[in-house]
Parts: structure tokens; sequence; C-alpha cells
DNA sequence: CGCGGCATCGCCCATTTGGCTGATTCCTGG
DNA sequence: CCAGGAATCAGCCAAATGGGCGATGCCGCG
């Protein structure tokens, strides 16, 4: 019998997941949590096999740093990372953070059941959808941005001008039009909307 | 016994619904579909007293299109909307639309059951955390764009320039202009980044 | 120490954007 | 039928933006 330790903000979810889950024999649901902090305390207690765990987890920690922390138990759970968005960035994340795959929460139940006796075997599992894209990810890695640049980035994304910008972090507008104009190339644009676009498709912001 | 069609393009999101709302013995599922369509052809043969419809629905029509058609039924059920997001312009659309009221799907079961009873029985059903921005909307009502605007908008946001959007929509780049100033004067900004940050922010797009 | 990356700033110039005024056509509701 | 909103286009002008080039100071690393 494989256990399983359900990780979700929404009460809703975690009851569907856990109908969806013991519909068959084969899995056991032995928790559930609201927080990564609640999932991180139980399944130090509860050594489950399989952590099903949402990337986005409301006001506390994330999907990310719950999967790093999980993995650092022993035993460590498998921790298969379940999301609504593909967001590159975010696949990639929880991919380095050790999680053992990737689902998006609109398949069918039994694609999440297969999933979790895959994850318990130890294999990877990936999401069609974004098995090419996470490839495509490892090929042409993210641009590095510094902090001072992802900074401004999170000002341009808020419709700051570069007037408000330069306000706001106390430095002249040449600066700010410096550091976008690095933004600007890292990301392969050259207009603030698109800049402001690539950054949140990619999950940079 | 109150019956209840359940609408949501996540499969577990149905069950997960289904398990809460049955686990009391006042409230039956009577049906679900994934997409507005679906509701509407089920609701107009299943006849349920209340349909929990998710926001939100995938590629088809969205809630409040399927609120619209609904409640354009004889009987017509009252339509509670569900909804991930509180920063949904969309939500007032719903009311409009004749929703009887709208949960976020990160409420307690009971809370979710308690609607239907309440949705059931003719109430309004306002979730607190959004209730005072409704209000709050109806004082100082989201700016009505027309959907050429909205149009606009999402090539705005998608990084698109003037010309681009020119080209995509066949008109000329004065047109486009026009556009986006009634746009900015609705959204009471000056700058296409801003822009794109308020339609985002009020759920515009 | 010297090199490179980072953050800071300056200048010049072409392009884009945004504000303003005004015009035409079409369609819809009273 | 007429008023009004919507969509289309035009021209003018000021401001913001983006690109290119260079410069300085700081800091970490080999």
């Amino acid at each position: 019998m494989t256990t399983v330790l359900l990780v979700d903000d929404h009460p809703v979810v975690r009851s569907g997941l856990r109908a969806v889950i013991e519909a068959g024999d084969a899995l056991t649901v032995v928790g559930e949590a609201a927080t990564g902090e609640e999932a991180i305390v139980l399944a130090g207690h509860l050594h489950p096999d399989v952590v099903l765990c949402d990337l986005r987890l409301g006001s506390g920690i994330d999907g990310i740093r719950t999967t790093v922390a999980l993995r650092a138990l022993d035993p460590a759970p498998a921790v298969l990372i379940l999301t609504t968005f593909d967001r590159d960035a975010e696949v990639l994340g929880a991919i380095e953070a050790g999680a053992a795959g990737y689902l998006l929460k609109d398949v069918d139940p039994e694609v999440i059941v297969q999933g979790i006796h895959r994850a318990a075997a130890g294999d990877m599992v990936l999401a069609p959808e974004l098995a090419t894209r996470v490839l495509k990810g490892m090929r042409s890695p993210l641009p590095r941005l510094t902090d001072r640049e992802i900074e401004v980035l999170r000002h341009l994304a808020r419709g700051a001008t570069n007037k408000e910008i330069a306000r706001t972090l106390f430095v002249t507008e040449a600066t700010v039009k410096s550091h976008l104009a690095h933004i600007f190339t890292k990301l392969d644009v050259d207009s603030r909307s698109r800049a402001i676009h690539v950054a949140q498709e990619t999950g940079l912001i």
C-alpha cells in the first residue's frame, strides 16, 4: 500500500484529490496539509511514500521551498508537484528542488493516480504539456538577471516610468535606462511592455 | 432535497465539491459538467435547484456567459459562482448576469454548503472578502471597455507595439492610438505599462 | 595585482508613445 | 428620424523611450 500526503491550501481540492486517490485500493491518503510548514511537520511524522503538493500555497512558503524541505527528510518522500498554471521558471525550480515530477491540475484522475504510482516507484513524472517545455528550458536556460535588474523589472511591471523608478531607487534616470537596456538584451526584447510580458511568462517575476 | 449541478473544468475540483456537498444529507449532486456548454444542456434536462459554476472554464465559454444562459432557462436555477481569485473584475459581471452570489474556492466546505442552501432559498451569497469590493465596485463601477478595446488591450499586454497591433487588426496606427487613448482614459492611466498593470490587477484581461 | 562583472552616471539621437483636436461612417435605441 | 456611442482615420507636437557609446568606482576571484 502506497501512502500519500496531500498539500493544498484549498480544502475542496484536498477533498477531491482524496476522493480520486482512494477510489482505487492501492493508494491511501495518510494526511492533509494546508500549508508548506504543516506539510513538512506532518511528513516528518507520517513518512508518506509520496507527497502531492500544490505549487502555490497561499500565504506561507511555496511549493518549491516545501519540496526542498521535504527532500531533506529521512526517509525522503517522492514529491509530486501539482499546479494549475504552467510557468516555466517554476517547473524548472521544482525539478531542481528534487521534485519527482509535475502534473497539471486539470488532468483526469487516473493520470494523477498513475503519476503517484510512478513517483513512488522512483520514476520521473512530467505532464506531456510540460515535458517539451522543460527540455527546451534545459537547452536554453533562463537569462540570469542581477538582483538590481529584478528590482527594476518589478517596478516596470507595476507600470512605473523611468523617472518614477529612478526616484524610488534613489538613482538617476540614466542608471535606470542602463539597467533596462541590460534587461532588454537578456530577455531579447526591445520594449518595456514585452519585457513585462516575457518576465511574467517565464515566471521571472 | 436540494439538487446541485457542478460546473468546473477540473475533474479533481468536481470530485472535491461532490464530496463536501454530499457529506451532509440535505444536498444532492445531480450532475457534473466540465464546460459551460455542457452545463447549459445538463441544466435544461436536470432542472437543478442550484448550479455551482467556476468562473473560469478553460477553453469554452466563461462562467458569466454560462450564467446568462442558465438564468434564461425555465425554471431558472440559482447560479452560485466559484472563483479562485478575489481580484476578479468578472465577479461584478457575474452578479449583473444574474448570479445569486459567489464564493472563493479556498473557503471551508461548510461555507460552500451554507452558500448553496442560501442560494436555493433565494438569498444573495457573497464571500466576505469580496463583499466590500463589490460594494466599492458598485460605487465606482469598473470602466466599461468595448470589445475592440479589450482586444487592443490583450495585444498590449502581450507587448505589442502600436504598429504591430495595427497590422494584426488590419487598421491604421491612428486607430490603434485612438483606442489606446480611450483605454487610458477609462483606466485612468497614462502609459501602456500601467494600463497593462491595472488591467491585470482588476482581472479585465 | 589585474580582470571582469556590477552599479552608477552622462550625452546624443531616432523612434515611439501619449495628448489634443477634429473628421467620417455605421449602427442602435429612443 | 435623430442623438449618441463605436470604430475608423488624420495631423501636430511634446514627452518618454530605446540604442549606442563611453566613463567611473567598487568588489571578488584567480
